[in-house]
DNA sequence: AAGTTCAACTAACAATCGTTAGTTTTGTTT
DNA sequence: AAACAAAACTAACGATTGTTAGTTGAACTT
């Protein structure tokens, strides 16, 4: 059904996508990484946009559950943004090729896929933004204007994965407790 | 001399970058952000490179001088710290447009503008370790994996442009004030 | 053995790309 | 008014792009 084959196109075309761009892999390129002509490509996908789409979609997908989960928990809002955290990093590990590809070139994508994915990341945000704001109000955490605590804390989790494999990959959970205290207790 | 028509593309070509990314905007669009046909804009520069490099080395040298200057400064690595926060801000709101080149599209630089940006980088981020660890060693910073610090920090301030204009313009010293304590003291 | 499906192929298409050559217009200097 | 330089233009180039059409061979199914 939903082909080996397709699955591998798709792989392959993270790698190069995260190389070098949407727009500077051609699908004669992701061909030849395939062992195949260009042509051959359009017996198991639609086309270059259904490449990105379906990548970038998977690992939204992804994102958004998890969210979602952690949002209607019963917890602290401090527990929550530590789960947030977490799960993050554990993304970035596990779909470390896609996520390039979804900060880099969701810009590319077009028509329902490009709103679905604009959709899924406002809610993303508007989720974190809740739980900081929860966390303001319930005074543990700094009150403080709430984008600023957001987009830090955010920003750094999504290009986590730009360094997470350039510096000899640490302990995971290592990882988690010192990304956990730096960005909830600060570096002082 | 750099007429005053060079540096009209330059700009136009930065606003047109930022939208779309480099690839995907031809010299046929810069041109018609112009007013004048493609090829007319070659009176002024020699190609689609240059505008790149340009425009990117720009922005990385302002970037260098600001940090060389901190690094060589006599004061603790705290107050450093804070230096390269407050100077980060100040470029990204004189440099808005570029920046997003910058943090994008140097990938496509070619031969030696792209050795000299990635040098650039390398040296900013080793004046910026050394500082962290320097604070460390002097017990003035959590003693961490220096790394988790730097990126942690490095890579809120650099997507910072992403939502400088989204979020309705806080004040730039409410602004500094605000990134300096999360980035430092944490958000509990 | 015959028929069918699947996945590769070759060849080509229209469109667009960055860039060059040669020409015309515009505006300034003599 | 004549001469000149700067900056725009038209037209075209070779290359590359995503994609389609039509074909071929191999692997199953009957």
């Amino acid at each position: 059904m939903n082909s080996t084959r397709k699955q591998e196109i798709i792989n392959i075309a993270s790698r190069l996508f995260k190389e070098r761009g949407y727009n500077a892999v051609s699908m004669r390129d992701i061909a030849q990484a395939m062992d195949m002509k260009a042509a051959s490509l359009y017996n198991h996908i639609s086309g270059k946009q259904e490449i990105l789409a379906t990548l970038i979609l998977e690992v939204a997908e992804e994102f958004t559950e998890k969210m979602n989960s952690i949002a209607s928990e019963t917890s602290t809002p401090l527990q929550k943004i530590k789960k947030v955290i977490e799960v993050h990093i554990d993304i970035t590990v596990n779909f470390s090729e896609h996520i390039a590809t979804l900060n880099n070139d969701w810009i590319h994508l077009e028509g329902t896929s490009l709103k679905r994915v604009v959709k899924m990341r406002e809610d993303y945000e508007d989720n974190f933004r809740n739980i900081i704001k929860q966390g303001i109000s319930e005074k543990q955490i700094k009150s403080q204007h709430p984008e600023v605590i957001l987009f830090s804390i955010l920003s750094t989790l999504r290009t986590l994965y730009l360094w997470n494999e350039k510096r000899g990959k640490m302990d995971v959970n290592v990882l988690k407790k010192d990304m956990v205290s730096v960005l909830l207790n600060g570096i002082v």
